[in-house]
DNA sequence: CGTCAACGTTTTTTCGAAACTTTGCAGCGT
DNA sequence: ACGCTGCAAAGTTTCGAAAAAACGTTGACG
C-alpha cells in the first residue's frame, strides 16, 4: 500500500507472482512458505524473497513468527464470520462515499462492469460445480467498479484488501449451493439499481446483506473442517 | 500485521526504532530516509532495514517508489481531511462492536483508563502550548480501551493503525485551539458515559463528532502549509 | 517404559559487497 | 543564452555465504 507507481522491481515480480498463486489457489491455506521452495519457483534470492512476502504479510495474505518463517494464512470459520463482518462494515461505508461522489465516468464503468458480469456464464465447460474462471473475474470486478467512485483512497485501498481475503474463502470453498445460481445476477442488479439512483442508503443496506448472505452460504456449505496444519 | 509474537528478531528492533522516532516526531515527515544513515542510526545492516521500512510502508507510516529510497509520509490537509473521514467510519464501527461484546474486565479497565486521562494536566510544565506527552500517552490509552472490547481481531487492528496514523498529524500541528482545553474532559467523557450504559448508537455517534471536530480543529489551526518535500 | 538431554540437520536470519539505476553537473554544440 | 549529451557521484537493489536459531532424532538415565 502507499508504493507509488514505477518501474517494477525484482521484489515487485516477486510479490505479484506470489499473490497470485495464493489467490489462484496454487498455494493452499496453511502450507509453509519455505526459501529454499520459492527461491526455486520464482528463481530469485532469499532477500527478495523475503520482502516479498513482508508484503504480502502486510497485507494479510501470509502469517509470519519469528525464527519460524512464514506460511499462507490459515482458513477458519471464526476468521470468515470476521472477515464477513469487517467487510460489510467497511465496504459499505466506501459505497456510501461512492455513490457520493462518483461521476459519470464511474456510473459508465459501473454499468458496463455489470453488463459483462451479467453475459458472463456462471458456470464454466470444465468443472460444473464452482463458477468458470471468467465469472469470478467479472464478479470482482463489478464489484471493485462498486467501490472505485469513493475519492478517499484510504478507505478504498483497505476495502480492497479486506475483498481481496475474501476472494481466498471463496477460492477454497466447497461447490457453492442451488439457491446462489439462481441468485446471482437478481442480487447484483439489485446493487446496481440504488447506486446509479445515488440511493446511498438502500445501496448500502443491500451490500452489506449481500456480503453478510454470501458468507453465510460459506460457512454452511464448508462441513469439512477448513484446512488447518502442515508441518 | 497478523506477525505472532516471539522472540524478537533484529528486525524488530528496527521497526520498533523506526516507528517510535517517527511517531515521536524525531523523524519529522516528507524526510528521506536513506539506507546509510539508518545503518548507523539503528547500527544495523541494509536488509534488516529495508525490511523494516517495508513493513512501515504497508502500514503507511512511511511511502516508497522504485529506486528512489523511502521517505516519511507526508502530510496534507487533503489527507487530513481523508484520514479523519476513514477513522470516524472505521472507528466508530469497532465502538458498536465493543460496546456490545465488551465483558466487565473492559468496562473496568475503561474506567480506569478515563481516570487517569481526567487526573493528568493537559498542560505539561515545558511547553505551555503543546499538550504534555502523559496526557498525550493518556488520551491514546483511553481511546484505546474505548476500542479494545472488539472481538474482531481485524477490525480492532485496522481502527489502530489508522488511530496511529492521527497521531502523526497531532504531533505536528501547531499549538492547539483554546476552545479543545476546556472541552477536552467533557468529550471524553461523553464519550465514556454511553459506553459504560451499552448505549452502541450515542456513543458511536459521539465518537463520530469527536474525530471529525478534532480533525477540523487541526486544519483550522495548521494555517502554516504542511511540510511537503526535501530533496 | 517414559523422560530428558545432547547432537546433527534444516531453516531462518544476518551481513557486506557487487551491480544497477537515478541524479546532478560539466562540457559541447547550436 | 539555451538545450542536449555524456560523465561522475550518490543511493538503491540484488546476491550468496556465514551465523544463529529451531526442529527432529538418537541415546542414556531414572
Amino acid at each position: 500500500m502507499l508504493v507509488k507507481e514505477g518501474i517494477p522491481t525484482r521484489v515487485d515480480e516477486v510479490y505479484a507472482g506470489l499473490r497470485a498463486d495464493i489467490l489462484a489457489g496454487r498455494l493452499t491455506p496453511g502450507t509453509r512458505l519455505k526459501f529454499a521452495e520459492l527461491r526455486g519457483r520464482y528463481s530469485t534470492n532469499v532477500g527478495a524473497t523475503r520482502e516479498a512476502l513482508a508484503r504480502l504479510a502486510a497485507e494479510g495474505l501470509v502469517t509470519s513468527a519469528p525464527h519460524q518463517g512464514y506460511r499462507v494464512v490459515s482458513l477458519s470459520h471464526a476468521d470468515l464470520a470476521d472477515l464477513a463482518e469487517a467487510r460489510a462494515g467497511m465496504e459499505t461505508q466506501v459505497l456510501r462515499l461512492s455513490v457520493r461522489d462518483g461521476d459519470m465516468a464511474w456510473e459508465a464503468a459501473l454499468v458496463a462492469a455489470f453488463h459483462v458480469l451479467e453475459r458472463t456464464r456462471l458456470i464454466g465447460p470444465d468443472d460444473p460445480d464452482r463458477p468458470s474462471d471468467a465469472w469470478n473475474a467479472a464478479h470482482a470486478a463489478f464489484h471493485d467498479a462498486l467501490l472505485r467512485g469513493c475519492r478517499n483512497r484510504r478507505l478504498l485501498t483497505m476495502a480492497r484488501a479486506l475483498r481481496q481475503e475474501g476472494e481466498l474463502y471463496r477460492q477454497w470453498s466447497v461447490s457453492l449451493g442451488g439457491r446462489a445460481r439462481e441468485r446471482a445476477t437478481a442480487d447484483h442488479r439489485e446493487l446496481l439499481e440504488p447506486a446509479l439512483a445515488r440511493d446511498a442508503d438502500l445501496a448500502a443496506e443491500r451490500l452489506g446483506a449481500h456480503i453478510r448472505d454470501t458468507a453465510r452460504l460459506l460457512i454452511s456449505c464448508a462441513t469439512d473442517a477448513p484446512a488447518e496444519e502442515e508441518r
